[in-house]
DNA sequence: AATATACAATAGTAACGCTATCATAAACGT
DNA sequence: ACGTTTATGATAGCGTTACTATTGTATATT
């Protein structure tokens, strides 16, 4: 099993986390306790007594919990990404990559080994509950200028240019993009919790079929020639 | 002039701010500041201080900032709620209505004399931003079982029965709309702040008429018998 | 005239977000 | 092998946030 770790940009940490072990633990054990207590109750301070550090040893990580999250959600866009690469190679038909990326996006994730301090679970659990939240901030202009956001948007415009492809004179390729990624995440959130703004049951297996179907139909109705 | 006020939920106060003159300043203050400096800045402190009030004071009213955003965003919804009913009243063709819908979802929100201290623009913007944070928390389910996201529900559920007039066999009535609320507020917050992933561009007048024929169109041919 | 009520004033507390300083142990360079 | 950088732990501190409690007073209500 080959070992790989992504480059994120360097703006989001003090010192890369990846590079140490205390850093993986802060990467790893801030994964499991937001998924547990929401980003609102995790704080450094309880994440330091979780793994045995100081609240000052993880400000030399991380600058606040603000970038801490947004750097999760990143390398979780970052690895959807590189999935993705993966599961379009050697399709040629736009159609086939489109509902290739779609599966990918919609898919429950199953831990990777390729990341040993990641539980991929839970980081889309994150991803689902808190990904609004970074960047529905008054620093958002400031947070995108430095660049915080491109994982998100670089999935957006890869998955846009295969639309393009589809069909060229489609209007709001970025749009409906966007649309879909963002009602991936809530579709699957009122199913748990909001049941009636759904029509996606949650039911174990079948709610990601129902949801994958849902979208297939809205994307290539919306885009068809 | 009509003297109307609406009657929310009276698990969100403690007090009903719509009865005092403190509680009306409230309401007016609390929107000015939260569109300002954001949900997370606002403090109850601040919100006094401003109001020339204490903290005690606000306290009697709501329990906490997280229920009067709920509380102000109910109130937005439970407006749009009844313009929806004024201009789908006197159609009969449910496209039309669907349309007409849409068009109240998306127009830019004027000033309303009828609520003499909620200004509508601030509140939209609020909307746009903060809306997502009230159910996206621990508390999601408590809040929703006290009623706290009936208006917003109350809307999907009013669309959807439209949808259904359209097409009967449509299976996911539900998610189309809950994907158009959720995708209104988000484009045009993608348009102002994060433009790669939209195509609706930030212009004072166009971005509101195309979000509303990319909405269209998308919703339309989804639902197409 | 007695009594609720609405609110201001004040105080206080635990937690949060963050910064600073100093000691120590391991790792690294020469 | 020695000096130095680097990473971390230990501890302290500060201003703010979120919230509760108590008391005094003016205004309405009965």
């Amino acid at each position: 099993m080959a070992i790989i770790s992504f480059k994120l940009n360097n703006n989001l940490f003090l010192r890369d986390p990846q590079g140490t072990e205390l850093g993986q633990r802060i990467i790893e054990e801030s994964i499991h306790m937001i998924d547990e207590l929401g980003f609102e109750q995790f704080t450094f301070k309880k994440l330091a007594d979780k793994i045995e550090s100081t609240e000052a040893s993880v400000y030399r990580y991380f600058e606040n919990k603000h970038r801490l999250l947004i750097y999760l959600i990143d390398w979780y866009w970052t690895w959807l990404d590189y999935k993705m690469d993966f599961a379009v190679q050697n399709l040629t038909n736009p159609i086939d990559q489109l509902k290739a990326s779609l599966k990918v996006l919609i898919e429950e994730k199953q831990y990777d080994p390729n990341f040993a301090f990641v539980y991929e679970p839970s980081l889309q659990r994150i991803v689902i509950s808190e990904f609004d939240k970074t960047y529905l901030t008054k620093q958002v202009d400031a947070d995108n200028r430095e660049g915080l956001f491109l994982p998100y948007k670089s999935i957006c415009k890869k998955i846009a240019s295969i639309v393009k492809q589809v069909n060229p004179n489609y209007p709001y390729p970025h749009s409906i993009v966007s649309t879909a990624l963002l009602t991936v995440n809530h579709q699957l959130y009122y199913a748990k919790h909001l049941p009636s703004l759904s029509d996606i049951k949650y039911q174990p297996e079948k709610h990601y079929t129902d949801l994958y179907t849902f979208c297939e139909s809205f994307i290539l109705n919306a885009i068809e020639k």
